[in-house]
DNA sequence: TTGACATATTCCCATATAGGAATGTATATT
DNA sequence: AATATACATTCCTATATGGGAATATGTCAA
């Protein structure tokens, strides 16, 4: 088996770099497409491209206005890769809290000499 | 071009969803490949191999105890993604508030009547 | 040393890109 | 209708898989 289409949900769609750079220029923001091709320098087609697969999973929002395709980010389905993420907070929360303590231990030991 | 190299970043590694059972399972808990195999009911390579992807972007770290390799997860990795999903949140919070809004309106409508 | 056990690695192949180039489609303007 | 503008889609190719099968490596036990 080959690896999982980049359509076949938001973690595959958002593991390539420029698409989230489209998401962060469309954070929030209504751009048409002209607009990321000149921010991104990066081709027309390959702009239009991610944006199909950005689309294909609900990570952006379209409406035309004449000629112009005016996209937008559509937060709703970044929430649950925060939401999946959050649940290892309490793992690097543990970590910061030993290296406090150990930080702590340090002090202590210098004032006691 | 094709795609990036799951090996690249974290972003890459957690798209393949056994991975993200792989982090899920060793979250604050060390265990060793075979239970991994025995619990996701995967083969025994096919463990090793996601693990070394892993290994490789720091999402996991390995200690040998024996002839077992006791994995845990590093969750200091995953907090890049937990960061950057979270630039987004103000953008859910105001769509919860419009939805918010919209059922205050219905309600007072109703009132009205 | 010889097995047995636990993991890692290699070889295989069908599949899915990402970008470049060329072309197709839809809308506005004159 | 003819042309220009703004995007989308198709064709192409080098590259990277993920899992199955087979094999290699490393460690403990007798």
């Amino acid at each position: 088996m080959a690896r999982a289409a980049t359509t076949s949900d938001a973690f595959n769609a958002v593991a390539e770099p420029r698409r989230r750079e489209i998401l962060e220029h469309l954070a929030g923001v209504e751009l048409p497409v002209g607009d990321l091709v000149i921010r991104m320098r990066l081709e027309q087609p390959s702009v239009s491209k991610h944006l199909k697969v950005l689309r294909d999973v609900g990570l952006v929002r379209v409406r035309r206005n004449g000629r112009h395709m005016m996209y937008r980010t559509n937060a709703e389905e970044i929430r649950p890769l925060y939401e999946w993420t959050k649940t290892f907070e309490r793992l690097w929360a543990h970590q910061l809290l030993r290296i406090k303590e150990r930080a702590e231990e340090k002090e202590k030991a210098l004032k006691s000499e």
